[in-house]
RNA sequence: GACCCCUUCGUCUAGUCAGGCCUAGGACUCCAGAUUUUCAUUCUGGCAACACGGGUUCGAAUCCCGUAGGGGUCACCA
């Protein structure tokens, strides 16, 4: 059977996508676009008081801005509790599971005692062989699966190798609430099953929950999904990531002006890796994953390290790709107040832009003294530049430009080197009261590209503007 | 506590399956230097790790045992 792999994402909508989340779906994605499969997705929405619609958006936006589109329609969980009803009726017709009558205190009770003996089975199963008639009236019981009392079960894991655990250890999980709702456990197997998943790929927090998937599976005589659980993301300080931990959603780090590109290669290299490489663009990634080649040590989280790859991206990003993503962020932090040919600028000067960013914010703050009009306000280390003799400087530079016919960046230099020579001074005792006047700030893309780029009546304007606002 | 998983520079990792090519390689960070009109990029160099203890072997980061540390899971949550 070829091309039968079909992995999923299958996420609770907490209310947003967040990183461990991205990652693990990022992982499914790649595995199926690997082996020419499908990649699903499915809202865990089975408890309906904690999903609303916002919190399904924020994960569809989520996967959408990392470019990890699934295929079919994704799948509503709590849609299908008829069917999740079906089948533990079923396993309870054929004698596989039962109704147990357990109070909520008792069961504390059991834990309690459970505990206090070192024993990791917490139910004692006194329902399982008990005489239907023994219920009691107007308790509403809930479905447990009868697991098998001896042997082990053991799970085949991908990633994990081969785990087993005493079938002592388990004990008999609930598959139906009492108000008749699947548990989480039975709804996994139950979709995964009818949706055809091939390779459930998830969190090592999975891990053990997969023994007790694993005995509803044979309960149910049903063929075994591949499993693989990759091993969790950490927070700096090494425990799992979690809302507590300050792990933020995908978008918070859209918002800090983190690329996608950017975000899935980081991604990737947690938990995975390809030799040496580092950059591994999508294409290759695709090449290359395997989840046999995921490690099992959970990695940890670096903002740093993110930052880093987050630059590269953006020094190699298309420059209209960049445009139109700084524009929207310029044109929100001084409302719409865009120069006639700020785009055009902005298109111009983003090559050597670009190499001076790691970030989408950043390099909408470096770029925005090309987008607006004049006058231009200044920085405080420009101001303080600009202050005192630099504005004869400016005069003089004004005079000589005012001459200049070609006005591109080699006649440019040429003009403020000879006027350096003739002046004596360094260079960048004019170079530096010319950027302040002209960007209104002391770091910049390279002074004569930016004066091409911004032209001769701008330039001029500028200078004037500067010469006049810091004239005492 | 019980069960399961993990352990190479501060962090991400290569090397571990098939022991010698490893005086352990790369990347991020940091430090120094070169380039330079500022900043950045780029380039060069540097600091820095096989958790510990036993074995097996001519030889172990690699195999075995133990210890320590870290993580995960133990719900009528997902």
């Amino acid at each position: 059977m070829p091309n039968s792999v079909i992995t999923r994402f299958a996420p609770s909508p907490t209310g947003f996508l967040h990183i461990g989340g991205a990652r693990t779906a990022l992982f499914n994605w790649l595995y199926a676009k690997h082996t020419g499969g499908k990649f699903l997705l499915r809202i865990e929405d089975t408890d309906q008081k904690r999903s609303t619609d916002d919190a399904i958006d924020a994960i569809y936006e989520g996967l959408s801005w990392l470019g990890l589109d699934w295929d079919d329609e994704a799948l509503s969980q709590h849609a299908r509790l008829k069917r999740h009803q079906a089948v533990a009726q079923d396993l309870l017709s054929n004698g596989l599971a039962y109704k147990c009558y357990c109070s909520p205190e008792e069961l504390q009770d059991m834990r309690q005692i459970a505990k206090a003996e070192g024993r990791t089975r917490l139910y004692d199963g006194r329902w399982r062989d008990r005489d239907p008639s023994d219920a009691p009236t107007g308790v509403e019981p809930v479905i447990r699966l009868k697991t098998p009392l001896q042997g082990e079960t053991v799970i085949g894991d991908v990633i994990q190798g081969e785990v087993r655990v005493s079938n002592e250890q388990l004990d008999d999980i609930v598959l139906l609430r009492a108000d008749g709702s699947p548990t989480y456990m039975l709804a996994v197997v139950v979709d995964d099953h009818d949706m055809k998943i091939s390779h459930v790929i998830r969190g090592d927090d999975h891990l053990t929950n997969a023994f007790r998937q694993v005995q509803i599976y044979n309960a149910l005589n049903w063929n075994l999904p591949v499993f693989a659980h990759m091993p969790l993301l950490h927070g700096t300080d090494g425990a799992k990531l979690s809302k507590r931990h300050g792990a933020l959603g995908v978008e918070a780090y859209r918002s800090m002006g983190i690329l996608p590109e950017a975000m899935n290669n980081y991604l990737l290299r947690l938990g995975w890796s390809h030799g040496d490489d580092e950059i591994i663009s999508q294409d290759h990634a695709i090449r290359w994953f395997d989840v046999k080649d995921v490690g099992r040590a959970a990695s940890r989280f670096d903002m740093e390290k993110l930052t880093s790859v987050n630059g590269y991206y953006i020094r190699h990003a298309d420059v209209d790709y960049l445009v139109s993503l700084i524009l929207p962020i310029i044109q929100k932090n001084f409302k719409g107040k865009l120069a006639d040919q700020g785009v055009d600028r902005l298109k111009n000067g983003m090559v050597s832009l670009r190499e001076r960013a790691k970030n989408i914010l950043e390099l909408a703050e470096n770029a925005t003294f090309y987008a607006l009009p004049r006058p231009i306000s200044y920085d405080a280390k420009a101001t303080k530049l600009l202050a005192g003799s630099a504005v004869a400087v400016l005069e003089e530079l004004r005079s000589a430009f005012l001459n200049l016919q070609d006005w591109v960046q080699t006649e440019l230099e040429i003009v403020v080197n000879d006027h350096a020579l003739a002046t004596e001074a360094k260079l960048g005792k004019i170079a530096q009261p010319l950027r302040a006047a002209v960007t209104g700030r002391t770091v910049s893309p390279g002074i004569f590209e930016i004066l091409e780029i911004l032209g001769k009546d701008e330039v001029l304007g500028r200078l004037d503007d500067a010469i006049e606002a810091h004239t005492t």
